[in-house]
DNA sequence: ATGGGTGCAAATGCTTTGCAAGTAC
DNA sequence: GTACTTGCAAAGCATTTGCACCCAT
């Protein structure tokens, strides 16, 4: 396990006994595949995802810990406007945000250390101390432009 | 009407014949119903309000109406982690982002040129046309760095 | 042993869709 | 007249929940 897992994995645990929460297999389980996401999962990929490698969780699970990865601050959650959510580790990853065709739902992604420069600025001159960020574009991408006359 | 709805009404007039689609009252009524909009709004309660009215139109053209406004770039689909969606007007409004407080839930707007800016020419690199964004950032806010131990 | 956790399946609730009737063009 | 739109109700689908059993502490 990388350094980077062993730290998120502390940070569960101390987040579950504060809380009067169980460790459980689980949850171990399901954060590590979390962390090992490069871009983002649905949480019904994740589910499969976890059963292709023969881990016997309930979706009903995978759906619980993604809220108690969410709230330790481990994971994040995003929509792209459509009906189902998108999860990601915040932790120990490169952020990126979201370039999200509202045509053929494509999802690019991008990261600008500039951008992120002037956030953390914004953050400073509001004395608001910053844990993560979604960012996200929408409208047309270049292949629907093609099409759309 | 006020003109920034009559321009709204020839963008969406000009899509609509463009893509060999119909001019009804329907969407006409929608798109005043929209872009009478603060800040954002359920589907269903957007429903209720024109029923209210005493307009009656059906849950599901209000769903493809919304739909097609968003293919216009008149309004916009957000869901802020929840699992309905919320939908708000971009033309005509001033545009503004948000730092979220995760602990009092505080919103505070922002507005940064440079950014704006800077994603322009990101989504120039991407032969992507924006259409509208969401940028949201979370964390701490002042008042609850204080009483954070 | 105790109370939180899990799996299962049913329920929930937002959103989409098939179809017949209506209407813009 | 043609074919796009609408309304209705049913279907679809992601997510949540109730409950009995399981297991971390």
């Amino acid at each position: 396990m990388s350094k980077a897992n062993k730290e998120a994995l502390q940070i569960l645990k101390k987040y579950l006994k504060k809380n009067n929460m169980r460790y459980t297999p689980e949850r171990e389980i399901i954060l590590n595949e979390v962390l090992a996401i490069k871009s983002h999962i649905e949480a019904d990929s994740l589910f499969a995802k976890l059963h292709n490698k023969g881990v016997r969780v309930s979706r009903a699970t995978v759906y619980r810990t993604l809220d108690l990865l969410i709230k330790c601050g481990l994971a994040e959650k995003n929509s792209f406007g459509q009906n189902h959510a998108h999860y990601e580790p915040i932790f120990g990853q490169d952020h990126h945000d979201h370039l999200i065709c509202n045509f053929c739902e494509k999802v690019i992604e991008f990261h600008n250390e500039e951008i992120e420069r002037i956030q953390n600025q914004i953050c400073k001159n509001f004395d608001f101390k910053p844990l993560s960020h979604t960012h996200q574009i929408f409208g047309v991408c270049s292949d629907c432009q093609k099409e759309d006359n």
